[in-house]
DNA sequence: ATAATAACCTGAGGGC
DNA sequence: TGCCCTCAGGTTATTA
């Protein structure tokens, strides 16, 4: 479900609520993530959280002693709860504050993670081999131009493999494709500079109009707060099959790459 | 190394 | 109403 615009958003609705509180406890009903939640390993209690960031899809609660990794796979929520609310289907685990309050996760398919470090967490093996941020000033045109050469596979996996760009996922590749003109099929290794310049920037772009709209809700997305996200009305193309394109009004097409459904323009994108 | 596929889960929606 | 099928915003493991 969410990709960097709703993993932004989350952060901005929990960050103020976290930040200076002192962690009571860790409270799993579900271990079973992504990964087996080991919840007595997690030395959290008396814990203060510092600061929460990002980084790429994950959230990184910075504390006294290490670092919380959260992932909210493709159906996890956060949202903050007052003490005592009882757990509704799906909450699988809540941080615990002294005052009783708790920080809620909910995934009813569970492919989210919650893992402890001690240590950097941007040296985490989940976060090292992680490429750069779509806004970092390296990600640019020139970046995506180079690491696409030689590589045959088609544009659209290319700018959601993690290791190439974060963030990017299957929503907003195919609006910034769009963007850019760009057909999503054609082998990324024979993309030129200068579409790999507008590509870099549509991408930049794409994100930042959807952070400032709360993100894109198609199904469950909420933030913080339990407000979804409306970037979704300005989806240009994504699930958006059969209808007119917004530029030349010829029918948007959907396609199947990598397993994911892919939606374009065939005259706008080439 | 690269790329496609299966797998991990639950729930919603469509067709019959 | 129920059953079966497909699909869903992500990532990892497995297979060519």
């Amino acid at each position: 479900m969410p990709e960097l615009p709703e993993v932004e958003t989350t952060r901005r609705g929990i960050a103020p609520h976290l930040v200076g509180r002192t962690i009571e406890r860790l409270v799993c009903r579900v271990p079973q993530l992504r990964w087996p939640l080991p919840e007595e390993t997690i030395p959290l209690a008396g814990q203060q959280v510092l600061v929460v960031e990002r980084r790429a899809k994950y959230l990184l609660l910075r504390c006294s002693n290490g670092t919380l990794i959260l992932h909210l796979g493709m159906s996890g929520h956060l949202h903050l709860v007052a003490a005592g609310t009882p757990p509704q289907a799906h909450d699988h685990v809540d941080l615990v504050f002294t005052d009783g309050s708790a920080l809620r996760f909910n995934d009813a398919r569970r492919f989210g993670a919650l893992l402890w470090t001690p240590d950097d967490p941007h040296r985490h093996p989940l976060l090292v081999e992680l490429g750069p941020e779509p806004f970092a000033a390296e990600m640019d045109g020139a970046y995506l131009y180079r690491r696409s050469r030689g590589r045959k596979g088609a544009v659209k996996p290319f700018i959601m493999d993690q290791q190439v760009v974060v963030g990017v996922g299957n929503i907003y590749a195919s609006e910034a494709l769009f963007r850019a003109g760009i057909d999503p099929c054609r082998p990324a290794g024979s993309i030129g500079l200068a579409r790999y310049e507008r590509l870099a920037a549509a991408i930049c772009d794409v994100l930042t109009e959807a952070i400032a709209a709360g993100g894109t809700t198609i199904r469950d997305f909420t933030d913080a707060g339990g407000r979804p996200g409306y970037f979704r009305l300005q989806l240009k193309v994504y699930g958006r099959e059969g209808e007119d394109c917004p530029a030349c009004g010829r029918p948007i097409v959907c396609a199947r790459l990598a397993g994911r459904s892919t939606y374009f323009c065939r005259k706008c994108q080439n």
